[in-house]
DNA sequence: GAGTTTGAAACT
DNA sequence: CAGTTTCAAACTC
C-alpha cells in the first residue's frame, strides 16, 4: 500500500515541484530535501502556515476566515490523499507520517487544524476518545481533543475526495491561486461534482460549517490570543499576500519557515493550547459573541502547535488519521449531535419540541445525568438535540420528573421557557401553570445510562440555548421593556408560565432575581445585566443557591403553598382563598396593606395568615384575622372530619392520607422541623403541637426539594383557580401513577406550615415531608430526606429515602 | 420610559 | 435577632 501510494502522491507533487513556489520553498525549507512526498508535505505546511494566518488575521472578516479555512482543507486533503484511493487515503497518511517524519505529521495536523490539541495527544487522540467527552464544554479538563478526532475525522471524508487537490496540484502555480477560492467557489465545485465523492463533499460541507459553528462555540480564542500571537506579523504580511500571491507567498513562506526552524517558537500560544486558562477562554468566549473568526484563530494555533510538535522523524499527525479512523463513525455520529443543536438552533428545537413528545427533559427517561462530576446539570434528553430548546427554563429544583411532572410539563406552552420543555406526555396536562412547565422541562437529571457524548451533547445545548440570544426573536417573547415584563407577569400571574428578571445588580443569583429564586435559569426575554443565571455558570448557580440555602432551606420553596381543592374541602370555596393555601412564610407588608402585588401572599393569589405581619392588613383572599378566627376551628374539622383524607385509613390509604394531609394540614409550626432534617430521612413530627390551628399551608418546607423532585411544587404558584386544576391533577397522578415514595414526596407539595409563635419564619425546612397517618395523637408529618436543589451526586431515589 | 414606592432579601 | 441596606419588582406619572 504504501509503495503504490507515495508513488502516486510523488508523481502528482512532481508537478507541483516544478513550480517556483514550490522550488522557493524547497530551498526555504530547513526540513525536508525536495524531491518526495515529504517535500511536498512541507511546503504542504508551510503554505499553510502562510496562507491560513493570511486568512487568520484577527481583523479580517469572519466569513472570510471561516472560508480561507474550509478552504485550505480542500486544498490540504488532496495533498494527503493526493494519490491513493479513498481507501487507503488514511493508511497513506499514516505511512507518510512514518516514513516521512514530521513534515507529514506537521501537515497532517495543520490540515486537521482547528484542533487545539497539542500535538502530542494527536497519536492519543482517537484511543482517548472517550476522555475526549468534547462536548463537556465547562470541565477544565475538558480538551479539546474530542474536536480534534472529530475534525480529523471530517477531512478524511474530504480526503477520499482530493478531486481538488490534485487538481490544484496539477495546475501549479496559477492553481495555485485557486486556494483563495472563496467559499462559494469551494462549494460550488463541490457541490457540482458528480461522482459518489459527491455525497462525502456535500456531508463534509455540512460538516464543516457545522465545525465552523463549533469551532465558534467551543474554541473561541480571547482576542487576547490572536493578538498575542507571535505570527500577528506574518499574518499582516499574509494579507498583502492574498493579493499577490506568489511573490507574497514568498515573503511569507519565508518568515514562516523562520519561525518554523526554531520549531516549538513558532508556536503562538503552545502553552495556552492545552492549558486549563485556554478552557477557561473558551467558557468566556462561549459567553461572548462569538464569530466565526474564532474559527481561523483556533484553525491558524492548531495549525501552529502541530508544527510545534513536529519534531523530525516525527509522524504525529500522520498517526491520527489511521487511529481515528477506527472511531470515525462514533466520532461522527456525536459531532452531528451537537451540530443539530447547534445549527439550526432554534428553530429547529422549537418546531421538534413541539411535535416530539419524547423530547421532554422532564421526562425521567429521558434525564440524563450530567457527567462524572455529579453537578446537576440540566440536560436535555438524547431525543432532544434537535427538540431541545436552548436552554430555557431550565429549572433546577425540578430534579426528578414524576409522572405528574410529566403531565404538568405536557401543559400548553407559554413562554419560551415552557416551549422548551416537551414533556414526555404520559397523560393530559391540566396544569396551567407555566412556570411548573418550565421547571419541568428543564429538569436536571442524572441519567447513569446515558452515554457519556450523549450527555455532553447535552450540555452543550444547555449552553447554546442559553446562551442563544436570537433564540426567541422570532417570536414575540421577549418583552424586555418593564411594561412587557409587567404584562407578561400579569399574565403569568395566571400562567405565571414564565420568570423574567430584570436585575442589574444581584448577578441573577439571588433570591432578587424571580428567575433564580424559581430555580430556572434566566433566558432571552430576561434583561437581566451582567447574568450569571445561565447554563454556562451552572456550578456557579448551583454554589449560590447552596449558600442560600444553607441559610434558609426553604429559601427556594414556592412563596405560596395551596392547598389542594379537594372535593373534601369545600370551605375554601367560599373564600375563594383555600384556607390551605398560604404564603411560606408570610409577608411584612407595611403600606401596600396587602391589597398590591408588593404583598407576596396578595401576589401569589392566597390570604395572609398568622405567619404574615403585615399591617391594616387588607387581603383580598383573606386577611390574617380572620384566618385567626378560623383557626382551631379550621383545625378540629379538618382534623376530624376529612374522611377524604382517610386519616383513620390504614395502611393502605396512606398514600393519599399523606397526600391530603400535607395539603391540608400542616405542621403548625415548621421550626419543629429541624434543619437537620433536610437530609434526614424521615422525621416524625407532630403536626400541631402547638396547639394553634394550622389554618394556613405555609410554605412547605419541603417544597424545595419537592420541587426538586417533583414539579408539582410550583403548584403553589399557580393562580389559585389553576392551582386547583393542578392540585386535582396532581392528587389524581400521584395516586395513580407515582410511587409510594414519590407521594410520600408529594406530600410535600402541602406544605408545612411555617408558623412559629412569633410568625417569624422558618425553620430550616426539609427537603421532604411525608406525613403518617398518624391517628392518634394526630397527624405526623415525616420529613424525607430530599434534597431541596438538585441533588449533585445523586438520584433522585437515593435521596427519597422512605423509612 | 423614567422615577417612585414597596417590601423581600441580604447584610451588619 | 434586630436594624439597616440593597435590590428589583410593582407601581405611578
Amino acid at each position: 500500500m504504501d509503495t503504490p501510494d507515495r508513488s502516486k502522491v510523488v508523481t502528482q507533487i512532481s508537478r507541483f515541484e516544478d513550480s517556483p513556489v514550490f522550488n522557493f520553498i524547497n530551498n526555504l525549507s530547513p526540513i525536508q530535501p525536495v524531491k518526495s512526498v515529504n517535500a511536498a508535505q512541507t511546503f504542504h505546511s508551510l503554505s499553510f502556515a502562510s496562507i491560513t494566518s493570511v486568512f487568520t488575521s484577527p481583523h479580517a472578516n469572519p466569513q472570510k476566515e471561516s472560508k480561507s479555512l474550509i478552504r485550505h482543507s480542500f486544498f490540504e486533503r488532496p495533498k494527503l490523499g493526493t494519490s491513493s484511493d479513498n481507501d487507503n487515503d488514511h493508511s497513506l497518511s499514516a505511512e507518510e507520517a512514518k516514513t516521512t517524519g514530521p513534515s507529514g505529521s506537521t501537515v497532517t495536523c495543520s490540515l486537521n487544524e482547528a484542533n487545539v490539541d497539542p500535538p502530542d495527544d494527536c497519536p492519543d487522540v482517537p484511543g482517548d476518545l472517550p476522555k475526549a467527552e468534547p462536548y463537556d464544554c465547562g470541565s477544565p479538563n475538558h480538551n479539546i481533543t474530542p474536536f480534534y478526532v472529530t475534525k480529523f475525522d471530517l477531512k478524511l471524508d474530504m480526503g477520499q475526495t482530493p478531486a481538488e487537490l490534485v487538481h490544484y496540484v496539477q495546475d501549479g502555480l496559477d492553481k495555485r491561486k485557486g486556494l483563495f477560492l472563496t467559499q462559494l467557489e469551494l462549494e460550488d465545485r463541490h457541490q457540482f461534482k458528480p461522482n459518489e465523492e459527491e455525497l462525502a463533499e456535500c456531508a463534509w460541507e455540512n460538516l464543516m460549517c457545522d465545525d465552523g459553528n463549533d469551532l465558534m462555540i467551543f474554541y473561541p480564542p480571547t482576542e487576547s490570543d490572536v493578538f498575542n500571537c507571535p505570527n500577528e506579523n506574518s499574518q499582516d504580511n499574509d494579507v498583502k499576500l492574498f493579493n499577490s500571491f506568489p511573490s507574497s507567498l514568498q515573503n511569507d513562506v519565508v518568515d514562516d519557515v523562520k519561525e518554523l526552524q526554531p520549531n516549538v517558537s513558532f508556536l503562538p500560544y503552545p502553552e495556552e493550547v492545552n492549558s486549563v486558562h485556554h478552557v477557561e477562554h473558551i467558557k468566556e468566549q462561549l459567553e461572548m459573541d462569538q464569530t466565526p473568526q474564532i474559527l481561523l484563530e483556533n484553525c491558524q494555533n492548531q495549525a501552529v502547535t502541530s508544527d510545534t510538535n513536529y519534531k523530525p522523524g516525527y509522524g504525529l499527525a500522520s498517526d491520527i488519521p489511521i487511529t481515528c479512523k477506527a472511531e470515525f463513525q462514533q466520532q461522527r455520529g456525536t459531532r452531528r449531535r451537537c451540530l443539530n443543536f447547534e445549527v439550526p438552533r432554534v428553530p429547529k428545537m422549537n418546531l421538534h419540541s413541539d411535535s416530539t413528545p419524547h423530547t421532554s427533559i422532564s421526562c425521567p427517561s429521558n434525564e440524563e445525568y450530567s457527567s462524572g462530576d455529579s453537578q446537576p446539570v440540566p440536560l436535555m434528553v438524547g431525543n432532544l438535540s434537535p427538540c431541545m430548546l436552548p436552554g430555557i427554563g431550565l429549572h433546577l429544583n425540578t430534579l426528578a420528573t414524576t409522572s405528574k411532572d410529566k403531565l404538568l410539563a405536557q401543559g400548553t406552552i407559554v413562554s419560551g421557557r415552557s416551549l422548551i420543555s416537551m414533556p414526555n406526555s404520559t397523560g393530559p396536562v391540566s396544569s396551567s401553570n407555566g412556570q411548573e412547565h418550565q421547571n419541568k422541562s428543564l429538569s436536571i437529571q442524572k441519567d447513569p445510562e446515558l452515554g457519556g457524548n450523549e450527555i455532553q451533547d447535552l450540555k452543550i445545548m444547555q449552553n447554546d440555548v442559553s446562551e442563544a440570544p436570537d433564540f426567541n426573536n422570532g417570536e414575540d417573547l421577549r418583552p424586555n421593556s418593564p411594561r412587557k415584563k409587567r404584562r407578561r407577569t400579569e399574565i403569568g400571574s395566571e400562567s405565571d408560565s414564565c420568570k423574567r428578571c430584570n436585575c442589574k445588580k444581584s448577578q441573577c443569583l439571588k433570591l432578587y432575581c424571580e428567575c433564580f429564586a424559581a430555580g430556572v435559569f434566566c433566558v432571552e426575554p430576561c434583561s437581566c445585566q451582567g447574568c450569571f443565571n445561565k447554563p454556562i455558570h451552572q456550578e456557579k448557580v448551583l454554589t449560590t443557591r447552596k449558600q442560600i440555602e444553607s441559610r434558609n432551606p426553604i429559601a427556594f420553596a414556592p412563596k405560596v403553598i395551596r392547598a389542594s381543592e379537594s372535593s373534601c374541602d369545600t370551605r375554601e370555596d367560599a373564600n375563594k382563598t383555600p384556607a390551605s393555601a398560604r404564603h411560606k412564610k408570610g409577608c411584612n407588608c407595611k403600606k401596600s396593606s396587602c391589597l398590591k402585588k408588593y404583598c407576596e401572599c396578595y401576589q401569589g393569589g392566597v390570604g395572609c395568615s398568622v405567619s404574615c405581619r403585615c399591617e391594616g392588613c387588607k387581603n383580598a383572599f383573606g386577611r390574617k384575622d380572620d384566618m385567626s378566627s378560623m383557626g382551631d376551628e379550621e383545625f378540629e374539622h379538618e382534623e376530624e372530619k376529612d374522611p377524604c383524607q382517610g386519616t383513620d385509613k390504614p395502611d393502605g390509604g396512606r398514600q393519599n392520607d399523606n397526600i391530603r394531609n400535607d395539603e391540608h394540614q400542616v405542621p403548625d409550626d415548621i421550626s419543629q422541623l429541624t434543619p437537620a432534617q433536610d437530609l434526614r430521612p424521615s422525621v416524625n413530627i407532630p403536626i400541631f403541637s402547638t396547639g394553634k390551628p394550622p389554618r394556613t399551608l405555609g410554605r412547605q418546607i419541603g417544597d424545595s426539594s419537592q420541587l426538586n423532585s417533583f414539579t408539582t411544587f410550583r403548584k403553589c404558584d399557580i393562580p389559585p383557580s389553576q392551582c386547583d386544576k393542578f392540585d386535582k391533577l396532581s392528587n389524581s397522578v400521584f395516586e395513580d401513577d407515582t410511587p409510594t415514595i414519590l407521594r410520600g414526596n408529594s406530600s410535600l407539595i402541602s406544605g408545612v406550615k411555617a408558623v412559629s409563635p412569633n410568625r417569624k419564619r422558618v425553620s430550616p425546612p426539609h427537603f421532604g415531608i411525608r406525613l403518617t397517618p398518624n391517628r392518634k395523637g394526630g397527624r405526623k408529618l415525616i420529613l424525607k430526606a430530599i434534597p431541596s436543589f438538585p441533588p449533585l451526586n445523586s438520584d433522585v431515589n437515593s435521596e427519597n429515602p422512605m423509612k
